[in-house]
DNA sequence: TTGACACGCAAGCCGTCACTTGCCTAACGT
DNA sequence: ACGTTAGGCAAGTGACGGCTTGCGTGTCAA
């Protein structure tokens, strides 16, 4: 399993986790054109591709063949280790 | 501000909160000590002091100055963010 | 069957990042 | 006053990450 935090870092990753928190099941194209319009990043279609691996790496997305698209899901379920592992103090007013 | 997922990205950076979460206002030198004894991490004294740096720049740690010593304390505020924007949604089992 | 479409693979380029190195300042104890 | 301790500044190095480029594979429609 790879890194969830690695998989954050970037900030086209997390346009895309964007995208599929509001439409699940989107295709490669659909999201390479989603991201142009609503977040103005116009990377190339094998850049986003590359993205989406490292997201389905760190478990935060899931995949499905369906005929010759592939499409794309989010799981938030990796992201549960972040507020257990440093639980809310904050610096005392 | 600086960017909460570029902090969070570096095992070094998470072994240091995850010292902090476990004691408040540790010296520069006490997290050193920690990150070897209990993390197997050596990195030199500068290395820590410039992830100290990225942490506090992103706001995730307060630094105060008392005397000669610089004490450290981990502020989870900022980590809020991320089930807000992401929040629960599990694939169908 | 032929062409277009959605996607995958792999090598290479280049900028950023983590780390080191060397020297410096400031605060404390004796 | 002097040496020690805690920390800071800045330039340089090596490696990793994001992106491109070019070509290849499988799927569907006409």
């Amino acid at each position: 399993m790879g890194d969830i935090y690695r998989a954050l870092a970037d900030p086209t990753r997390r346009a895309l986790l964007d995208e599929l928190v509001e439409r699940d099941e989107q295709t490669l194209f659909e999201l390479c054109t989603r991201l142009a319009v609503k977040h103005d990043l116009t990377p190339s279609r094998q850049a986003v591709s590359q993205h989406l691996d490292v997201l389905e790496e760190a478990g935060l997305v899931r995949t499905e063949r369906r005929g010759r698209y592939k499409l794309h899901t989010i799981d938030t379920a990796p992201l549960e280790e972040i507020p257990t592992r440093w639980p809310t103090r904050r610096r005392d007013p």
